[in-house]
DNA sequence: GTCAGCATACCGACCAGTTGGTATGCTGAC
DNA sequence: GTCAGCATACCAACTGGTCGGTATGCTGAC
């Protein structure tokens, strides 16, 4: 997700340094594998540093999902799909921007929350809780939109909030299987299935229109 | 995906029960912090018999995907949904099979491939090829079945392969959202998801049927 | 002077991988 | 039929290096 927020012009600070590297490491080696050693290395601070901001990693993980949790929802709140005057259309323009925001190497669009949970789910339940609390915050962004439009088409035996929350799953599939298909073919493998499920979504909120186009 | 392979009736040698090991370990706690110590001691043999048998910690990892993808690909391969009639309801019942799978704690049912290809796909692109092969294994024991119901629904810009490889992708998806739900909503926060994956197919695949029920 | 914000030096535990060895079973020459 | 020769399967102990984490010291701002 998001390239690298222009908002946030560079980071200062040894902690914000060394968030910023554990977005990069974590994005390409996962948790386990990015010792303390390399995230210092990488943030360009000493170790005393890392300890003097963080109790221990695990609290360096919890932090970095709460970085990656206010970068992300900053970034979607500001961006301009909201400006549609149709809530179908807002939340097409969301697809369409997670599409846009796909392309170079695997590491650079995909998500900081979702790979560590993947790894922290077992080991550090407060790991999990700030993951699922920054995929769901990114779901519940979308969910009045979607809430809108889902009235309108009629659709029954779909709510609002199970819909938004699909919307981050099949996103992080598509990042799973961005990984899998290799460098080379990585993000047309990912954008795929976000065109997929544009499909969905315009088949179940569409209304009157039948699924064919 | 799969509980345990009732075929192969209890692993005798060395390598059988390091692989039974890994399944369990991998799917706990992902590749990286599983230490070959730990796979040692789950699988009851020493760190001797572990290299006499993998040159490498990586060695074992891609023999773990082949050995996860054989052991899917044939569980998937007997099963009863490809005894319809109808190519959409071996299709639908394929969905249906992978949500009765879905119960208990998330290292039950999650997929090997996926979470070793999450963390490997930059450090090792032997590991990353096997776990590609494994979930497009999956993807392609479907394509034959999902161009037979393309055809008959008259759809447009949609191909068999594309959209089998997306069912994958939803189902990598719902591991993660599942993963990060936590042990108590794990199963039913996957579940959900299949859910829309099969009306997302009914809705495309359902010929000249409206989209609501 | 004191305290946040670092740096340096170090620790014990654990890591993947190595070593030297044993038990067992197959194979073919005699 | 038996036994040398050898491959396979496994074991216990060890190694160099890396791990997360700690103890302590410096330094400039207030």
């Amino acid at each position: 997700m998001i390239p690298n927020h222009p908002f946030r012009p560079a980071p200062l600070t040894a902690r914000d340094k060394l968030l910023e590297a554990g977005v990069k490491l974590v994005r390409q080696h996962g948790f386990s594998a990015t010792s303390v050693d390399q995230l210092c290395g990488e943030a360009g601070v000493t170790k005393g540093a890392f300890f003097h901001h963080f109790v221990s990693k695990e609290a360096l993980g919890v932090a970095l999902a709460d970085y990656w949790s206010s970068s992300t929802g900053q970034f979607f709140a500001a961006a301009r799909f909201h400006q549609h005057a149709d809530p179908l259309d807002r939340v097409l323009g969301y697809i369409d921007l997670r599409i846009a925001l796909i392309s170079g190497p695997v590491e650079s669009f995909s998500c900081v929350a979702g790979t560590m949970v993947q790894e922290a789910f077992r080991s550090s339940d407060s790991i999990r809780s700030v993951c699922n609390s920054s995929i769901l915050g990114n779901a519940a962004a979308l969910e009045d939109d979607l809430a809108a439009a889902l009235a309108r088409s009629g659709a029954s035996g779909v709510t609002a909030a199970s819909l938004s929350r699909h919307i981050q799953a099949v996103i992080q599939g598509a990042f799973i299987m961005a990984k899998a298909a290799g460098a080379a073919d990585a993000a047309a493998a990912a954008r795929e299935h976000l065109m997929h499920l544009r499909r969905y979504l315009e088949l179940l909120l569409a209304g009157e229109t039948i699924h064919a186009n």
